[in-house]
DNA sequence: TATTGCTTTAATGCATACATTGATGTGTGC
DNA sequence: GCACACATCAATGTATGCATTAAAGCAATA
C-alpha cells in the first residue's frame, strides 16, 4: 500500500510560492497587486491564483480587497498582542498535557536536538539558524503533544509571527534568556513536572510577548 | 462615510448555505458529493461553490477528496476532544483576562441575558433554544475580549462542534449542571475575580468534555 | 484651485470549455 | 468463478471569456 502522495498541483504550488514569497518579506507587509498580475508573474492563470489566495486569506496572511488586488497584510504591534496572547494559553498547556505522560528521553531528542542548534546558533552567532532552531523547538513539541486541531492552529499563527520576529531579530539583545528558557523547560518535560513545565512554558511566552511589541511600540518601524 | 456593506456575492452564498446546511445535519457527516452537483444544486456554477468549499475545507468542515468530490466530515470522539482540549486552554483564560478588567454590569449585559435565556428555555424545556443562548454566552464572552483572532479561532471550533453538540443534547440530562456554572461564571466577572473565573470555567469546560465524550464513545452514534 | 460629472480603464466574479486522469464497468482468458 | 487488461465515463484542475462595476483620469464649471 502506498502513501498517496499528494502531485504538486498548480494551486499548491501558487500557495507555497506566495507563502514563501510573504514569510521571507520579499513580498513586504502592505505590498497589494492584482491577482492578474500575480497570475503572471507565476506563471499561471488566474484561477489557481485566486484559489490559492482564497486559502492564504483564511490563514491571515493576505486580504483580498476587491478592485485592488490582494495585499500583503501588514504587521501590527496589536496583532502580534493577539497572537502571543493565544501562544501563552495554548503552549503552556500542551506542554504541560506531554510532561504529563512522562516522555522519554528517545521520544524528546527532537527537543534536544533543537535546543542544541539553538545554543549553536548562539555560538557561532548565526540569527537565522537560532530562529529556525526555536522555531522547531515549539513545533515538535506539538507534535508530540499530538492534538493536530492545535497544531493547525499555532502554526498558522507562528507563519503570521514570523515576519514580525524576524524583522526585530537584530534590533535586540542575543536571545540568551529565550534559549536558557528552552533548556529548562526540556529539563522540566524530562522531570515530568507538568507544573513547572507550564509556569515556566507560560513565563518564556510572556516574556517573549514583552520583547516584541516593545521594539515593535518603540522603534515605530515601517510595517505598513 | 458609509460603512462598506459586503455584497452577497455568489461564493459568499455558497459558503452561508453549504455551512448551514452542514451545522444543521441536513448534509449529514459523511455526505459525499460531486461539485457538479453541488453547483446544480445551489443554482450556479462551479467556480464559486469551489472557492466556498476552500473555505468551508480551511475551516474544517469538509474534505475534498480529489475525484470523489466534496465529503462532510464525520464527527469523531477524537476530534471533540481535541477540540474541547483548545476549549479548556482557551476560554478559562480569555475570561480571566476579562475579568481583570473589571467589567461594568452595563458590559457584562449580554451574558446576563444569555444566562437568562438559558433558564428560561430550561423551564420551558426547549433544548435547542439552551444550546442557542449557551452559545451566545461563549461568543459574547470573547467579544468583549477583544482578542478578534481568538474569536476567530473558537467560533470556527464552535462551528465544529456545533453538530456533535446537537446530535447528543437530547441524549443527555438536562443541562442543570451547566446552566448553574454559568450563573457562578457571570458572577465571579461581576466580582472581578480572576482566578475564581478561571477556576470556574476550565472546570465548566472540563466537566462538558467528559460527558459529550462520554456520550460519543458510549452510544457509538452513526456518525460517520 | 476645488468640485462635480463623465469617460475610460481594468479588476473582479462568475460561467464555461477542455485536457488530464482516476474510477468504473466490461469482456476475455484462465 | 476470478483476475486482469482495456475501454468508457466523469470529476477535477486549469484556462479563458465576458459582463459588471469600481476606480482613475479628465474635463468643464464655479
Amino acid at each position: 500500500m502506498k502513501t498517496p502522495i499528494p502531485k504538486p498541483t498548480r494551486v499548491a504550488d501558487a500557495y507555497e510560492m506566495l507563502k514563501d514569497e510573504i514569510r521571507s518579506n520579499r513580498m513586504p507587509p502592505g505590498f497589494q497587486a492584482p491577482e492578474p498580475e500575480i497570475a503572471a508573474r507565476l506563471g499561471m492563470s488566474r484561477t489557481p491564483v485566486r484559489e490559492a489566495l482564497i486559502r492564504l486569506q483564511a490563514e491571515g496572511l493576505v486580504e483580498l480587497i476587491p478592485r485592488r488586488g490582494a495585499r500583503v497584510l501588514p504587521i501590527r504591534a496589536e496583532d502580534m498582542q493577539e497572537i502571543y496572547e493565544i501562544f501563552t494559553s495554548l503552549e503552556p498547556d500542551a506542554a504541560a498535557a506531554l510532561a504529563r505522560t512522562n516522555p522519554t528521553q528517545a521520544q524528546l531528542q527532537p527537543l534536544t536536538d533543537a535546543t542544541a542548534a539553538m545554543e549553536r546558533a548562539l555560538d557561532t552567532d548565526d540569527l537565522d539558524a537560532w530562529a529556525e532552531a526555536d522555531d522547531q523547538f515549539h513545533r515538535h513539541l506539538l507534535n508530540l503533544h499530538g492534538n493536530r486541531r492545535l497544531s493547525g492552529i499555532l502554526e498558522t499563527l507562528y507563519d503570521q509571527a514570523h515576519r514580525a520576529r524576524m524583522i526585530t531579530l537584530r534590533l535586540r539583545e542575543v536571545p540568551l534568556q529565550s534559549t536558557q528558557d528552552h533548556r529548562d523547560i526540556l529539563e522540566a518535560l524530562k522531570n515530568g513536572d507538568a507544573e513547572r513545565t507550564r509556569a515556566l512554558f507560560r513565563r518564556h511566552r510572556e516574556r517573549a510577548a514583552f520583547e516584541l511589541l516593545n521594539i515593535l511600540e518603540n522603534y515605530k518601524l515601517p510595517l505598513l
